[in-house]
DNA sequence: GTGGTCTAGACCACG
DNA sequence: GTGGTCTAGACCACA
């Protein structure tokens, strides 16, 4: 992982250590920084280099692994996995729905124009078209 | 509130039922199914239509009101806000840009291309410019 | 009351309306600016002063009677008592040491130095020597 | 906490308790009796002791972290801060000068003379000077 | 092990 | 009548 790549936790944050550790990997293997095929750090390298408990990322690597988004086999480097080719199942893409109608009624009742929102949205999304 | 405006709760999600009531009655507002100035159904009459205890419903109020989505005051019935006319402070945005980063990331992640995660939030956009 | 003597009603505010009244008007009492003798306004009239009901104002003058500060008597008008000459008993005086205790130790805590709250009082109690 | 620090709640007080265990640990912080640095024990322990649900602790210790005073993470001993060496903001110094002329209303209202009120506050602070 | 969330129930305060 | 507080209990999340 490259500087561009950076992890960045905030202990102090509301969001537990892990899931800010997972999200942003998350975001780097689908916005295409972290190559399929390729090892992530060691869960010990990368907690040293956060500065947390290596626990801490050994429960983020292994909410991606049941994501499906990473290989995590005992006594090796976990690797990155190929990105899904398939549309998600029914009840998933029900689920995805729902979380997304509440994340853009928070940005909504925040304040945010819907142009704003879609201007979010766009630069989010800008480049990618797999 | 009329039939089109039904909350539903489902015990059984992992979700709380008090942030499900927030969420639904928070949608509704930025949709425009609830005039402001209106009055919100008492927090034990509400409670008794979802089938939940008065303070679940007493919680998802609080939450509304300190977003300043609505005005609840002791002895009075909780009413609508007028909705914000300002975009939201920087370290707010900050925020929502954060959240809504990791929610597409986990769409993107779930197998949904690019081209469906834009047409879900253009569905949830549709026929809104303010 | 004269208009050095105003009280307003903050309805916004965490303390309730009737306590915000009665301790406005307790606090007026002890330094002076209300003479013995004289009439508080009718319920009714301060009521629409501050723009509160009016019940809010009765149980303000009830807590203060209740106290033994003022005199309301069925169908006259609020009278205030001379104030009490004697030191407050054992039990009452206890536990107004405690409330004080806490009320230093908050303004402690806050980052005041006890110079600034020795400040404080001594500016409350200037003047007063009775 | 050594025997000269103990706490105690008094469950048929009028005070919740945990108030009165905030405020005691609080009056022992600006009193010097903990030092910064050291950890209070945990809410299950504490709550064993004081024979209250450790809910009731919690409750303490979360009120005494959003006034910056002690540190709680999710799965540590929480921690007592260095103490503030800045004035509060105006608007906080305001509210607590707005209480404290109601505490001290409150003693003149109830009989002690001025004079005492002096008495009492200055044994307060007698031998804090920073 | 730690602290935290959610829901509930009894009771209170307020207008 | 309204909303609110406090405490409790079951269960969960975190480091």
């Amino acid at each position: 992982m490259s500087e561009r790549t950076q992890i960045r936790v905030d202990l102090s944050a509301s969001e537990p250590a892990y899931r800010q550790i997972a999200g942003q990997i998350r975001a780097l293997l689908v916005e295409g920084h972290l190559t399929p095929g390729s090892a992530l750090p060691s869960v010990r390298r990368l907690a040293m280099d956060l500065g947390v408990h290596f626990n801490t990322v050994a429960e983020a690597y292994r909410q991606l692994a049941e994501e499906g988004l990473i290989d995590v086999s005992h006594g090796k480097a976990a690797r990155i996995l190929p990105p899904k080719s398939v549309e998600p199942a029914a009840d998933t893409l029900e689920q995805l729905r729902r979380r997304l109608r509440n994340m853009v009624a928070e940005m909504r009742a925040s304040g945010m124009s819907a142009a704003s929102v879609r201007r979010e949205i766009h630069s989010l999304l800008e480049g990618e078209e797999q």
